[in-house]
DNA sequence: TCTCCCATACTTGCATACTAGTCTACGACC
DNA sequence: GGTCGTAGACTAGTATGCAAGTATGGGAGA
Protein backbone atom coordinates (compact mmCIF):
# COMPACT_ATOMS: atom_id res chain seq x y z
CA UNK A 1 0.00 0.00 0.00
CA UNK A 2 2.02 2.92 -1.39
CA UNK A 3 -0.66 5.40 -1.27
CA UNK A 4 -3.65 5.21 0.96
CA UNK A 5 -6.97 6.36 0.16
CA UNK A 6 -7.91 9.75 1.45
CA UNK A 7 -11.32 11.24 1.32
CA UNK A 8 -13.51 11.31 5.14
CA UNK A 9 -15.86 14.04 4.83
CA UNK A 10 -14.00 15.62 1.98
CA UNK A 11 -12.72 18.89 1.83
CA UNK A 12 -9.33 20.78 2.27
CA UNK A 13 -6.73 18.27 2.23
CA UNK A 14 -5.18 19.33 5.20
CA UNK A 15 -8.51 18.37 7.27
CA UNK A 16 -8.64 15.28 5.82
CA UNK A 17 -4.85 14.26 7.01
CA UNK A 18 -5.81 15.73 10.47
CA UNK A 19 -9.04 13.18 10.29
CA UNK A 20 -6.98 10.33 8.88
CA UNK A 21 -4.11 10.77 11.09
CA UNK A 22 -6.35 11.51 14.32
CA UNK A 23 -8.76 8.40 13.75
CA UNK A 24 -5.39 6.02 13.52
CA UNK A 25 -3.95 7.51 16.52
CA UNK A 26 -7.19 7.10 18.57
CA UNK A 27 -7.34 3.58 17.33
CA UNK A 28 -3.83 2.78 17.92
CA UNK A 29 -2.66 2.24 14.66
CA UNK A 30 -0.17 4.65 14.85
CA UNK A 31 1.32 4.00 18.51
CA UNK A 32 2.35 6.20 21.11
CA UNK A 33 6.08 7.03 20.62
CA UNK A 34 5.74 6.03 16.67
CA UNK A 35 7.81 8.72 14.39
CA UNK A 36 6.10 9.95 12.12
CA UNK A 37 7.80 12.25 9.11
CA UNK A 38 6.55 14.94 7.04
CA UNK A 39 7.65 13.25 4.23
CA UNK A 40 6.56 10.02 5.01
CA UNK A 41 2.73 10.59 5.70
CA UNK A 42 2.58 12.57 2.39
CA UNK A 43 3.93 9.78 0.79
CA UNK A 44 1.48 7.71 1.89
CA UNK A 45 -1.30 9.51 1.56
CA UNK A 46 0.24 10.68 -2.18
CA UNK A 47 0.22 14.22 -1.22
CA UNK A 48 3.02 17.21 -0.48
CA UNK A 49 4.51 18.21 2.91
CA UNK A 50 1.97 21.04 2.84
CA UNK A 51 -1.21 19.69 4.26
CA UNK A 52 0.80 17.25 6.15
CA UNK A 53 2.59 19.90 8.56
CA UNK A 54 -0.36 21.38 9.04
CA UNK A 55 -2.17 18.31 10.47
CA UNK A 56 0.50 17.84 12.39
CA UNK A 57 0.13 21.28 13.71
CA UNK A 58 -3.16 20.84 14.57
CA UNK A 59 -2.84 17.41 15.97
CA UNK A 60 0.24 18.77 18.61
CA UNK A 61 -2.06 21.54 19.76
CA UNK A 62 -4.63 18.66 20.86
CA UNK A 63 -1.49 16.84 22.17
CA UNK A 64 -1.74 13.80 19.92
CA UNK A 65 1.49 14.21 18.59
CA UNK A 66 4.69 16.24 19.68
CA UNK A 67 6.48 18.05 17.07
CA UNK A 68 10.42 17.94 17.85
CA UNK A 69 12.16 20.70 15.28
CA UNK A 70 14.65 19.18 13.28
CA UNK A 71 14.47 15.95 15.08
CA UNK A 72 11.07 14.61 13.70
CA UNK A 73 7.63 13.71 14.81
CA UNK A 74 6.30 11.76 17.26
CA UNK A 75 3.09 9.59 18.69
CA UNK A 76 2.46 11.76 21.88
CA UNK A 77 1.91 8.81 24.34
CA UNK A 78 -1.04 8.88 26.61
CA UNK A 79 -0.31 11.27 29.68
CA UNK A 80 -2.07 10.22 32.77
CA UNK A 81 -1.75 14.14 33.86
CA UNK A 82 -3.09 14.84 30.41
CA UNK A 83 -6.02 12.64 30.40
CA UNK A 84 -7.25 13.79 33.93
CA UNK A 85 -6.83 17.66 32.68
CA UNK A 86 -9.10 16.68 29.43
CA UNK A 87 -11.44 15.04 32.03
CA UNK A 88 -11.62 18.16 34.06
CA UNK A 89 -12.63 20.71 31.82
CA UNK A 90 -14.72 17.94 30.06
CA UNK A 91 -16.34 18.03 33.10
CA UNK A 92 -16.73 21.65 33.93
CA UNK A 93 -17.94 22.49 30.75
CA UNK A 94 -20.72 19.46 30.11
CA UNK A 95 -22.09 19.71 33.45
CA UNK A 96 -22.52 23.28 32.56
CA UNK A 97 -24.07 22.39 29.12
CA UNK A 98 -26.37 19.89 30.91
CA UNK A 99 -27.51 22.45 33.56
CA UNK A 100 -28.51 25.11 30.73
CA UNK A 101 -30.11 22.34 28.54
CA UNK A 102 -32.04 21.90 30.95
CA UNK A 103 -33.21 24.74 31.86
CA UNK A 104 -33.77 26.10 28.49
CA UNK A 105 -36.04 23.11 28.45
CA UNK A 106 -36.18 22.66 24.74
CA UNK A 107 -34.64 19.31 24.81
CA UNK A 108 -34.79 17.44 21.50
CA UNK A 109 -36.52 13.94 22.70
CA UNK A 110 -36.72 12.49 19.43
CA UNK A 111 -33.51 12.87 18.88
CA UNK A 112 -31.73 11.44 21.73
CA UNK A 113 -34.37 8.72 22.15
CA UNK A 114 -33.22 7.88 18.99
CA UNK A 115 -29.56 8.22 19.40
CA UNK A 116 -29.74 6.16 23.00
CA UNK A 117 -31.53 3.19 20.42
CA UNK A 118 -28.52 3.41 18.07
CA UNK A 119 -26.28 3.12 20.80
CA UNK A 120 -28.03 0.20 22.27
CA UNK A 121 -27.94 -2.02 18.93
CA UNK A 122 -24.02 -0.68 18.71
CA UNK A 123 -23.24 -1.95 21.92
CA UNK A 124 -25.07 -5.10 21.40
CA UNK A 125 -23.43 -5.88 18.44
CA UNK A 126 -20.13 -4.92 19.97
CA UNK A 127 -19.37 -2.16 17.15
CA UNK A 128 -17.11 -0.32 19.14
CA UNK A 129 -16.64 2.05 16.25
CA UNK A 130 -20.05 2.99 15.61
CA UNK A 131 -20.47 3.20 19.34
CA UNK A 132 -17.70 5.63 19.11
CA UNK A 133 -19.61 8.11 16.76
CA UNK A 134 -22.41 7.95 18.63
CA UNK A 135 -20.90 8.51 21.92
CA UNK A 136 -19.69 11.58 20.23
CA UNK A 137 -23.21 12.80 18.74
CA UNK A 138 -24.80 12.50 21.81
CA UNK A 139 -22.61 14.60 23.61
CA UNK A 140 -22.93 17.18 20.64
CA UNK A 141 -26.60 17.06 20.82
CA UNK A 142 -26.72 18.14 24.19
CA UNK A 143 -24.25 20.94 23.64
CA UNK A 144 -26.71 21.74 21.00
CA UNK A 145 -29.86 21.71 22.97
CA UNK A 146 -27.62 24.14 24.99
CA UNK A 147 -27.33 26.33 22.49
CA UNK A 148 -23.65 25.98 23.35
CA UNK A 149 -22.40 24.42 19.87
CA UNK A 150 -19.40 26.38 19.75
CA UNK A 151 -18.91 25.16 23.45
CA UNK A 152 -19.02 21.59 21.72
CA UNK A 153 -15.55 22.73 19.81
CA UNK A 154 -13.79 23.30 22.69
CA UNK A 155 -15.29 19.74 24.24
CA UNK A 156 -13.40 17.80 20.73
CA UNK A 157 -10.40 19.30 20.82
CA UNK A 158 -9.94 18.25 24.59
CA UNK A 159 -11.56 14.89 23.75
CA UNK A 160 -8.81 13.42 22.22
CA UNK A 161 -6.77 12.92 24.89
CA UNK A 162 -9.83 10.58 26.71
CA UNK A 163 -10.55 9.05 23.24
CA UNK A 164 -7.06 6.66 22.93
CA UNK A 165 -7.73 5.46 26.69
CA UNK A 166 -11.76 4.77 25.93
CA UNK A 167 -10.88 2.83 23.08
CA UNK A 168 -8.42 0.91 24.84
CA UNK A 169 -11.14 0.27 27.69
CA UNK A 170 -14.06 -1.08 24.86
CA UNK A 171 -12.79 -4.63 25.35
CA UNK A 172 -12.87 -4.40 29.02
CA UNK A 173 -15.71 -4.48 31.69
CA UNK A 174 -16.43 -0.74 31.67
CA UNK A 175 -17.52 -1.61 28.51
CA UNK A 176 -20.59 0.08 26.02
CA UNK A 177 -23.15 -1.34 28.16
CA UNK A 178 -22.70 0.58 31.31
CA UNK A 179 -21.32 3.68 29.30
CA UNK A 180 -25.01 3.62 27.61
CA UNK A 181 -26.84 2.96 30.74
CA UNK A 182 -24.71 6.41 31.98
CA UNK A 183 -25.63 8.05 28.74
CA UNK A 184 -29.35 7.28 29.40
CA UNK A 185 -29.48 8.63 32.93
CA UNK A 186 -27.95 12.11 31.73
CA UNK A 187 -30.91 11.91 29.18
CA UNK A 188 -33.84 11.20 31.58
CA UNK A 189 -32.77 13.74 33.98
CA UNK A 190 -31.82 16.54 30.93
CA UNK A 191 -35.52 15.01 29.53
CA UNK A 192 -36.95 15.61 33.62
CA UNK A 193 -35.55 19.89 32.92
CA UNK A 194 -33.70 18.55 36.31
CA UNK A 195 -30.15 20.64 36.38
CA UNK A 196 -28.59 19.06 39.12
CA UNK A 197 -29.55 15.52 39.05
CA UNK A 198 -28.29 16.12 34.77
CA UNK A 199 -24.93 17.68 36.39
CA UNK A 200 -24.33 14.94 38.70
CA UNK A 201 -25.17 12.39 36.21
CA UNK A 202 -22.71 13.76 33.41
CA UNK A 203 -20.09 14.17 36.38
CA UNK A 204 -20.45 10.39 37.17
CA UNK A 205 -20.44 9.67 33.49
CA UNK A 206 -17.21 11.71 32.31
CA UNK A 207 -15.10 10.03 36.17
CA UNK A 208 -16.17 6.68 34.32
CA UNK A 209 -12.70 6.87 32.87
CA UNK A 210 -10.74 7.38 36.21
CA UNK A 211 -11.66 4.04 36.63
CA UNK A 212 -10.30 1.97 34.31
CA UNK A 213 -7.04 4.84 33.66
CA UNK A 214 -4.84 3.25 36.47
CA UNK A 215 -5.14 -0.79 35.24
CA UNK A 216 -4.72 0.13 31.75
CA UNK A 217 -1.46 1.98 32.79
CA UNK A 218 -0.50 -0.98 34.13
CA UNK A 219 -1.62 -3.59 31.16
CA UNK A 220 0.04 -1.36 28.94
CA UNK A 221 2.91 0.56 29.89
CA UNK A 222 4.52 0.95 26.76
CA UNK A 223 1.54 3.30 25.66
CA UNK A 224 1.81 5.47 28.49
CA UNK A 225 3.96 8.27 29.73
CA UNK A 226 6.42 7.00 32.34
CA UNK A 227 4.90 7.88 35.61
CA UNK A 228 7.74 9.20 37.51
CA UNK A 229 6.53 8.45 41.72
CA UNK A 230 4.16 6.10 41.90
CA UNK A 231 1.96 4.28 39.54
CA UNK A 232 -1.28 5.66 40.53
CA UNK A 233 -0.76 9.69 40.40
CA UNK A 234 -1.93 12.07 43.30
CA UNK A 235 -5.48 10.79 44.27
CA UNK A 236 -7.71 13.65 43.15
CA UNK A 237 -10.94 13.10 44.05
CA UNK A 238 -13.86 14.08 41.45
CA UNK A 239 -14.74 17.64 42.20
CA UNK A 240 -17.67 18.01 43.97
CA UNK A 241 -19.75 20.82 43.66
CA UNK A 242 -22.08 21.71 46.72
CA UNK A 243 -25.00 20.24 44.38
CA UNK A 244 -24.61 16.93 44.30
CA UNK B 1 7.04 51.54 6.97
CA UNK B 2 7.95 48.65 4.93
CA UNK B 3 9.23 45.93 7.25
CA UNK B 4 7.72 46.07 10.45
CA UNK B 5 9.83 44.66 13.70
CA UNK B 6 8.87 41.02 14.79
CA UNK B 7 10.47 39.19 18.05
CA UNK B 8 8.15 40.15 20.67
CA UNK B 9 9.06 36.80 22.50
CA UNK B 10 11.19 35.09 19.95
CA UNK B 11 11.08 31.55 18.92
CA UNK B 12 9.56 30.05 15.34
CA UNK B 13 8.27 33.02 13.32
CA UNK B 14 4.57 31.80 12.91
CA UNK B 15 4.22 32.22 16.75
CA UNK B 16 5.54 35.87 15.84
CA UNK B 17 3.48 36.72 13.66
CA UNK B 18 0.48 35.06 15.41
CA UNK B 19 1.53 36.86 18.61
CA UNK B 20 1.47 40.51 16.55
CA UNK B 21 -1.40 39.67 14.95
CA UNK B 22 -3.14 38.91 17.18
CA UNK B 23 -2.41 41.78 19.46
CA UNK B 24 -3.00 44.16 16.66
CA UNK B 25 -6.55 42.52 16.37
CA UNK B 26 -7.45 42.81 20.11
CA UNK B 27 -6.02 46.45 20.11
CA UNK B 28 -8.28 47.19 16.96
CA UNK B 29 -5.36 47.69 15.00
CA UNK B 30 -6.87 45.88 12.54
CA UNK B 31 -10.12 45.84 12.81
CA UNK B 32 -13.11 43.93 12.08
CA UNK B 33 -13.87 43.52 8.49
CA UNK B 34 -10.83 44.86 7.36
CA UNK B 35 -9.23 42.06 4.46
CA UNK B 36 -5.93 40.59 4.95
CA UNK B 37 -3.62 38.59 2.55
CA UNK B 38 -0.93 36.33 3.50
CA UNK B 39 1.01 38.02 0.84
CA UNK B 40 0.92 41.35 2.06
CA UNK B 41 1.25 40.42 5.96
CA UNK B 42 4.29 38.48 4.78
CA UNK B 43 5.49 41.44 3.15
CA UNK B 44 4.95 43.74 5.79
CA UNK B 45 6.85 41.39 8.39
CA UNK B 46 9.82 40.69 5.75
CA UNK B 47 9.13 36.82 5.85
CA UNK B 48 7.25 34.31 3.43
CA UNK B 49 3.84 32.92 3.23
CA UNK B 50 4.01 29.77 5.03
CA UNK B 51 4.74 31.41 8.83
CA UNK B 52 1.62 33.86 7.76
CA UNK B 53 -0.52 30.57 6.53
CA UNK B 54 0.16 28.65 9.91
CA UNK B 55 -0.66 31.88 11.69
CA UNK B 56 -3.98 32.92 9.96
CA UNK B 57 -5.28 28.97 10.47
CA UNK B 58 -4.74 29.33 14.40
CA UNK B 59 -6.23 33.29 14.10
CA UNK B 60 -8.82 31.23 12.31
CA UNK B 61 -9.03 28.52 15.26
CA UNK B 62 -9.65 30.88 17.68
CA UNK B 63 -12.27 33.36 16.04
CA UNK B 64 -10.33 36.07 15.10
CA UNK B 65 -9.93 35.83 11.26
CA UNK B 66 -12.25 33.90 8.87
CA UNK B 67 -10.11 32.45 5.83
CA UNK B 68 -12.37 32.57 2.87
CA UNK B 69 -10.75 30.17 0.31
CA UNK B 70 -9.78 31.81 -2.66
CA UNK B 71 -11.19 35.08 -1.28
CA UNK B 72 -8.88 36.54 0.93
CA UNK B 73 -8.44 36.60 5.16
CA UNK B 74 -10.50 38.71 6.93
CA UNK B 75 -10.45 40.30 10.82
CA UNK B 76 -13.81 38.91 12.34
CA UNK B 77 -16.14 41.10 13.40
CA UNK B 78 -16.74 40.71 17.19
CA UNK B 79 -19.88 38.74 17.59
CA UNK B 80 -21.86 39.13 20.87
CA UNK B 81 -22.66 35.12 20.35
CA UNK B 82 -19.14 34.15 20.15
CA UNK B 83 -18.58 36.50 23.58
CA UNK B 84 -21.35 35.29 25.15
CA UNK B 85 -20.32 31.76 24.23
CA UNK B 86 -16.74 32.51 25.61
CA UNK B 87 -18.18 34.00 28.88
CA UNK B 88 -19.62 30.69 29.00
CA UNK B 89 -16.86 28.55 28.88
CA UNK B 90 -14.43 30.51 30.87
CA UNK B 91 -17.79 30.73 33.73
CA UNK B 92 -17.38 26.73 33.61
CA UNK B 93 -13.31 26.13 33.42
CA UNK B 94 -13.03 28.85 35.85
CA UNK B 95 -15.00 28.43 38.50
CA UNK B 96 -13.51 25.13 38.47
CA UNK B 97 -10.33 26.00 38.63
CA UNK B 98 -11.03 28.55 41.85
CA UNK B 99 -13.12 25.54 43.70
CA UNK B 100 -10.20 23.40 43.21
CA UNK B 101 -7.58 25.43 44.11
CA UNK B 102 -9.54 26.98 47.00
CA UNK B 103 -9.68 22.55 48.43
CA UNK B 104 -6.18 22.81 47.46
CA UNK B 105 -5.23 24.76 49.78
CA UNK B 106 -1.88 25.46 48.21
CA UNK B 107 -2.68 29.12 47.38
CA UNK B 108 0.80 31.42 46.34
CA UNK B 109 -0.49 33.96 48.62
CA UNK B 110 2.29 36.16 47.81
CA UNK B 111 1.95 36.58 44.21
CA UNK B 112 -1.77 36.81 44.45
CA UNK B 113 -0.99 39.39 46.52
CA UNK B 114 1.98 41.09 44.52
CA UNK B 115 0.37 40.74 41.36
CA UNK B 116 -2.90 42.68 43.03
CA UNK B 117 -0.44 45.33 43.86
CA UNK B 118 0.52 45.80 40.80
CA UNK B 119 -2.92 45.57 39.12
CA UNK B 120 -3.59 48.83 41.03
CA UNK B 121 -0.47 50.51 40.39
CA UNK B 122 -1.62 49.87 36.67
CA UNK B 123 -5.00 51.17 37.31
CA UNK B 124 -3.92 54.07 39.14
CA UNK B 125 -1.54 55.00 35.81
CA UNK B 126 -4.62 53.94 33.57
CA UNK B 127 -1.99 51.61 32.03
CA UNK B 128 -4.24 49.42 30.19
CA UNK B 129 -1.30 47.15 28.25
CA UNK B 130 0.10 46.51 31.98
CA UNK B 131 -3.54 45.92 33.34
CA UNK B 132 -4.26 43.38 30.23
CA UNK B 133 -1.09 41.64 31.51
CA UNK B 134 -1.57 41.37 34.90
CA UNK B 135 -4.70 40.89 34.44
CA UNK B 136 -4.00 37.03 32.38
CA UNK B 137 -1.61 36.27 34.89
CA UNK B 138 -3.93 37.04 37.63
CA UNK B 139 -5.95 33.94 35.86
CA UNK B 140 -3.01 31.85 35.09
CA UNK B 141 -1.82 31.82 38.89
CA UNK B 142 -5.18 30.70 39.69
CA UNK B 143 -5.07 27.75 37.36
CA UNK B 144 -1.74 26.82 38.66
CA UNK B 145 -2.71 27.21 42.15
CA UNK B 146 -5.35 24.51 40.91
CA UNK B 147 -2.70 22.04 39.30
CA UNK B 148 -4.61 22.95 36.26
CA UNK B 149 -2.15 25.11 34.07
CA UNK B 150 -3.29 23.07 31.08
CA UNK B 151 -6.50 23.95 31.70
CA UNK B 152 -5.30 27.76 31.47
CA UNK B 153 -4.67 26.69 27.55
CA UNK B 154 -7.81 26.19 26.46
CA UNK B 155 -9.20 29.70 28.58
CA UNK B 156 -5.99 31.08 26.59
CA UNK B 157 -7.33 30.31 23.31
CA UNK B 158 -11.59 31.11 24.26
CA UNK B 159 -10.31 34.38 25.99
CA UNK B 160 -9.26 35.96 22.24
CA UNK B 161 -13.02 36.86 21.25
CA UNK B 162 -13.73 38.61 25.42
CA UNK B 163 -9.96 40.53 24.76
CA UNK B 164 -11.00 43.04 21.98
CA UNK B 165 -14.30 44.10 23.89
CA UNK B 166 -12.57 44.77 27.32
CA UNK B 167 -10.26 46.40 25.53
CA UNK B 168 -12.79 48.77 23.92
CA UNK B 169 -14.48 48.93 27.40
CA UNK B 170 -11.39 49.81 28.94
CA UNK B 171 -11.79 53.40 29.10
CA UNK B 172 -15.17 53.35 30.14
CA UNK B 173 -17.72 53.37 33.52
CA UNK B 174 -16.63 49.45 33.62
CA UNK B 175 -13.15 50.61 34.30
CA UNK B 176 -9.94 48.63 35.72
CA UNK B 177 -10.39 50.05 39.50
CA UNK B 178 -13.67 47.97 39.46
CA UNK B 179 -11.61 44.67 37.74
CA UNK B 180 -9.17 44.87 40.33
CA UNK B 181 -11.73 45.16 43.16
CA UNK B 182 -13.47 41.96 41.58
CA UNK B 183 -10.30 40.37 41.13
CA UNK B 184 -9.53 41.21 45.09
CA UNK B 185 -12.91 39.34 45.95
CA UNK B 186 -11.42 36.11 44.14
CA UNK B 187 -8.24 36.27 46.06
CA UNK B 188 -9.87 37.05 49.40
CA UNK B 189 -12.11 34.13 48.76
CA UNK B 190 -9.92 31.43 47.48
CA UNK B 191 -7.16 32.81 50.06
CA UNK B 192 -9.79 32.33 52.73
CA UNK B 193 -10.24 28.31 51.50
CA UNK B 194 -13.55 28.86 50.40
CA UNK B 195 -14.65 27.38 47.26
CA UNK B 196 -19.11 28.52 46.78
CA UNK B 197 -17.34 31.84 47.64
CA UNK B 198 -14.81 31.97 44.99
CA UNK B 199 -16.70 30.33 42.73
CA UNK B 200 -19.09 32.84 42.94
CA UNK B 201 -17.13 36.14 42.74
CA UNK B 202 -15.54 34.27 39.55
CA UNK B 203 -18.55 34.32 37.97
CA UNK B 204 -19.66 37.81 38.86
CA UNK B 205 -16.06 39.13 37.25
CA UNK B 206 -16.55 37.15 34.31
CA UNK B 207 -20.42 38.11 34.18
CA UNK B 208 -19.44 42.29 33.84
CA UNK B 209 -18.09 41.75 30.52
CA UNK B 210 -21.88 40.89 29.71
CA UNK B 211 -23.31 44.53 31.46
CA UNK B 212 -20.95 46.49 29.02
CA UNK B 213 -21.60 44.70 25.67
CA UNK B 214 -24.73 45.88 24.46
CA UNK B 215 -23.59 49.77 25.06
CA UNK B 216 -20.48 48.74 23.63
CA UNK B 217 -22.27 47.22 20.41
CA UNK B 218 -24.69 50.17 19.86
CA UNK B 219 -21.42 52.52 20.25
CA UNK B 220 -19.69 50.64 17.60
CA UNK B 221 -21.96 49.10 15.41
CA UNK B 222 -19.00 49.02 12.34
CA UNK B 223 -17.20 46.57 15.11
CA UNK B 224 -19.69 43.91 15.79
CA UNK B 225 -21.60 41.47 13.44
CA UNK B 226 -24.62 43.17 12.67
CA UNK B 227 -27.18 41.59 15.10
CA UNK B 228 -30.68 39.76 12.83
CA UNK B 229 -33.07 40.47 15.56
CA UNK B 230 -33.30 42.38 18.39
CA UNK B 231 -30.29 44.61 19.26
CA UNK B 232 -29.75 43.21 22.60
CA UNK B 233 -29.75 38.95 21.72
CA UNK B 234 -31.83 36.63 23.70
CA UNK B 235 -31.52 37.53 27.48
CA UNK B 236 -29.60 34.69 28.97
CA UNK B 237 -29.13 34.82 32.71
CA UNK B 238 -25.49 33.62 34.01
CA UNK B 239 -26.27 30.15 35.17
CA UNK B 240 -26.18 30.09 38.44
CA UNK B 241 -25.64 26.78 40.19
CA UNK B 242 -26.79 25.71 43.10
CA UNK B 243 -23.91 27.13 45.12
CA UNK B 244 -24.59 30.64 44.77
C1' DT C 1 38.63 -3.82 21.57
C1' DC C 2 37.25 0.67 22.76
C1' DT C 3 36.69 5.63 21.87
C1' DC C 4 36.36 9.67 19.40
C1' DC C 5 35.34 12.18 15.24
C1' DC C 6 33.20 13.19 11.13
C1' DA C 7 30.49 12.24 6.91
C1' DT C 8 25.92 11.37 5.84
C1' DA C 9 21.25 10.88 5.86
C1' DC C 10 17.68 12.14 7.96
C1' DT C 11 14.37 15.82 10.28
C1' DT C 12 11.46 20.27 10.47
C1' DG C 13 11.32 25.53 9.44
C1' DC C 14 11.00 28.65 5.97
C1' DA C 15 10.95 30.34 1.10
C1' DT C 16 9.37 29.96 -3.44
C1' DA C 17 6.66 28.15 -7.45
C1' DC C 18 2.54 26.50 -9.36
C1' DT C 19 -2.71 25.60 -9.52
C1' DA C 20 -7.25 26.72 -9.41
C1' DG C 21 -10.96 29.56 -8.04
C1' DT C 22 -13.13 34.41 -7.34
C1' DC C 23 -13.93 39.18 -8.09
C1' DT C 24 -13.74 43.26 -10.95
C1' DA C 25 -13.38 46.31 -14.44
C1' DC C 26 -13.24 47.14 -19.12
C1' DG C 27 -14.96 46.46 -23.73
C1' DA C 28 -17.92 44.68 -27.16
C1' DC C 29 -22.39 44.00 -28.48
C1' DC C 30 -27.28 44.87 -28.32
C1' DG D 1 -26.94 53.96 -22.74
C1' DG D 2 -27.30 49.37 -20.82
C1' DT D 3 -25.92 44.55 -20.41
C1' DC D 4 -23.37 40.64 -20.95
C1' DG D 5 -18.89 38.33 -21.50
C1' DT D 6 -14.25 37.99 -20.80
C1' DA D 7 -9.46 39.01 -19.52
C1' DG D 8 -6.65 40.07 -15.86
C1' DA D 9 -5.33 40.70 -11.19
C1' DC D 10 -6.09 39.19 -7.15
C1' DT D 11 -6.87 35.19 -3.48
C1' DA D 12 -5.74 30.73 -0.77
C1' DG D 13 -4.47 25.65 -1.47
C1' DT D 14 -0.95 22.76 -2.68
C1' DA D 15 3.63 21.36 -4.31
C1' DT D 16 8.49 21.77 -4.30
C1' DG D 17 13.10 23.62 -3.17
C1' DC D 18 16.48 25.21 0.12
C1' DA D 19 18.60 25.96 4.73
C1' DA D 20 19.84 24.69 9.25
C1' DG D 21 20.07 21.49 12.86
C1' DT D 22 20.25 16.59 14.83
C1' DA D 23 21.12 11.67 15.22
C1' DT D 24 23.78 7.86 13.68
C1' DG D 25 27.01 4.72 11.99
C1' DG D 26 31.37 3.68 10.37
C1' DG D 27 36.19 4.36 10.21
C1' DA D 28 40.49 5.94 12.15
C1' DG D 29 43.34 6.08 15.95
C1' DA D 30 44.82 4.55 20.51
Amino acid sequence: MSVVALDPGGGPIAAQVVRALRHAIVTMRLRPGEMLSEQEIAGRFGVSRSPVREAFIKLSEVGLVRVLPQRGTRVAPISYAAVEDARFVREAVETAIVREASARRAIPREALADNLGRQRAAARARDGAAFFALDEEFHRLLAEAAGRASAFKVIEDVKAQMDRVRYLAMPGATSMGMLVEQHGAIARAVTALDPDRAAAAMRAHLSEILQSLPALALAHPDLFEAVPAGLVPTERPALEDATS
